[in-house]
DNA sequence: ACAGTAGAAGAAAGCGCTTTCTTTTTTATC
DNA sequence: GATAAAAAAGAAAGCGCTTTCTTCTACTGT
């Protein structure tokens, strides 16, 4: 026992145990009517003897079904996407597919990621945050296969896709600050990550201070890490305190990392500086003082989105596309 | 365009296309020789023409090999399996296999996730949290499936596994804090969640306090929340004030949620209270109060799990049981 | 110039199922 | 009890590959 490769029951073997034909045990199999109850009884008892489970490869091979749908995420790192892969994981479950996960590491990795996903064949596909170029939508399409984007859809109208819309209260809210009189805003961004999203941000941004007088912004580069922006600000603010500043920050993380600089050297949140993050977690809340965001839910993010590519996957899918509002939940590290 | 079910092509219309047989193109599709250059290059143009890509699924039928392993997780709420996910992600992509991952809900759903990852057809399994009972192991080995379990390994010594150890380090811990002199020690268990692992926590504070003299040592069973905790401390702590009372906590997240309980009613961490997560993430250093922890390198875990998986399947592995030590790392929830 | 051999290519079986088409058995009908 | 119709069961092809076994070419050495 142990270690000799047990091979695996097939259905032949049960046909053969049973004395039926394999056709009667891929009926009892799939529940596919005109077995006689006596014989279903027979063959089930068989199946259990020989302990067989029906290979999913063959099957898939008979039926050019696999019941498999790839995943393809940015290296899984923040928060959310944990929140996002539940909500997929989810509905895989219920309507019993094999979700395979890929993941890329930055913009040059996403092709490979490709690949990787289509050879492995795969029914559907679930892209997050399009960091996709036209070659790669193109050898997407050219399978025809069903492909549901998350984020940014400007190159392919025609897959679905589903969005998330920061810009809108994004905008909004820098609309009313600015008329508030805020004059100094700083965003810091990352350009290796989630380049798509954080363009988005900017220009949300920038089209509203481009046509407010005085307003002084500016978009800071640097790595999206909490120790490197912590320490990058503890050492900034030793030298010159915050004074009246509006930060925006892709994720919530930094604006604790930058609240901690602020607040490590005796500076007062949100009195001398303020911190809003654009993509919140739970962390948002934990965090002291707790960061205001912009709240989506990304556990329905998920399951929206995987039920758009079951659906997709059944030929029932109505609405191509899907928008999630994001709105803007003011917390302890702002004055608004 | 676009919406008419295109067929892929296969490898019969290489072929033909080529002028060629199946076997020749088999051949050049698997580097396996005995193909003049020529040939070669005919066939690489004709599948560049075509755009064809071989079918994982009939190639698996063909191979009995299906390069696609299982994950089998816990609902991924918890910030830690982010990183469990990214080792292994990662050592997946190195070795070109494709990870199906399946979650379950709670133990009683643990079976149904077994059926889900063996009829998935993957070669060998990773499960993370071994909630599994002897009926779930057996199932499992039925199919002489590798496999390799993160967590306790009681149940069936025959499996590969990778153990964390929390118990050494927590007892040390403990000992030295009875020493110390303390008195009062708590410890918060979901009895819902990761049943195994907080059997084993307690157990190793058990084995210290049960031969100290006058310690008070509670277990006290309450729902995994930050919310629910947050709640049930703010009023606890507003009717008795924490007084030098020693927390331990399954999770980091527990921690901060009572340390934010306390701290929003002005009580002084550690001097009132003292916290120590067993399990933490980063988020025990974004914190204030930081939060102590037992550390233990989870992308690691994930990869070196991962890893041992690939041995296997590659027919190997030596070591069939690899230990990761955590280490205490105190912050300032804690006097020690 | 000829047997011998290595290299290149093809034929065909087989992987474990599903499914269509037939054939056999059962049941209903007059 | 004979016939039609429905139900149950079987035979066999086919899904898209890999791989073993053959066959066919084109060299090599003598």
């Amino acid at each position: 026992m142990g270690n000799d490769k047990k091979t695996r029951a097939t259905i032949y073997q049960v046909a053969k145990e049973a004395n039926v034909s394999l056709a009667t045990v891929s009926r009892v199999l799939n529940g596919k009517g005109n077995v006689s109850p006596e014989t279903e009884r027979l063959v089930n008892d068989v199946i259990a003897r020989l302990g067989y489970i029906p290979s999913g490869i063959a099957r898939g091979l008979a039926t050019q079904l696999t019941a498999n749908v790839g995943i393809v995420l940015p290296s899984p790192n923040y928060v959310y996407i944990n929140n996002i892969m539940a909500g997929m994981l989810d509905v895989c479950k219920i309507y019993g597919y094999s979700p395979s996960v890929f993941t890329y590491e930055g913009i040059s990795d996403v092709a490979s990621a490709i690949d990787r996903v289509i050879a492995s064949r795969v029914e559907g596909i679930v892209v997050f945050n399009s960091q996709l170029n036209a070659e790669d939508v193109s050898k997407l399409t050219n399978f025809s296969l069903p492909i549901v984007i998350i984020g940014e859809d400007s190159l392919h109208q025609h897959n679905a896709n589903v969005n998330i819309d920061y810009s809108t209260s994004l905008a909004r809210y820098i609309t009313e600050r600015v008329n508030q009189g805020i004059r100094t805003i700083r965003f810091l961004r990352d350009p290796n990550k989630d380049w798509h999203m954080i363009n988005r941000f900017q220009n949300a941004i920038e089209s509203v201070v481009s046509t407010a007088a005085g307003v002084d912004f500016q978009s800071i580069d640097i790595s999206d890490s909490y120790t490197v922006i912590y320490d990058y600000y503890k050492t900034q603010f030793q030298h010159t305190p915050p004074a009246n500043e509006l930060y925006i920050l892709p994720r919530d993380s930094l604006a604790i990392a930058i609240n901690n600089a602020a607040l490590d050297l005796g500076y007062r949140i949100p009195e001398q500086l303020e911190t809003v993050a654009i993509v919140g977690t739970k962390h948002a809340r934990m965090a002291r003082p707790q960061v205001s965001t912009f709240e989506v839910d990304w556990y329905e993010v998920g399951s929206i989105t995987m039920r758009m590519l079951t659906k997709m996957l059944q030929g029932t899918l109505s609405n191509k596309s899907y928008n999630f509002a994001t709105t803007y939940v003011r917390r302890k590290s702002s004055k608004r």
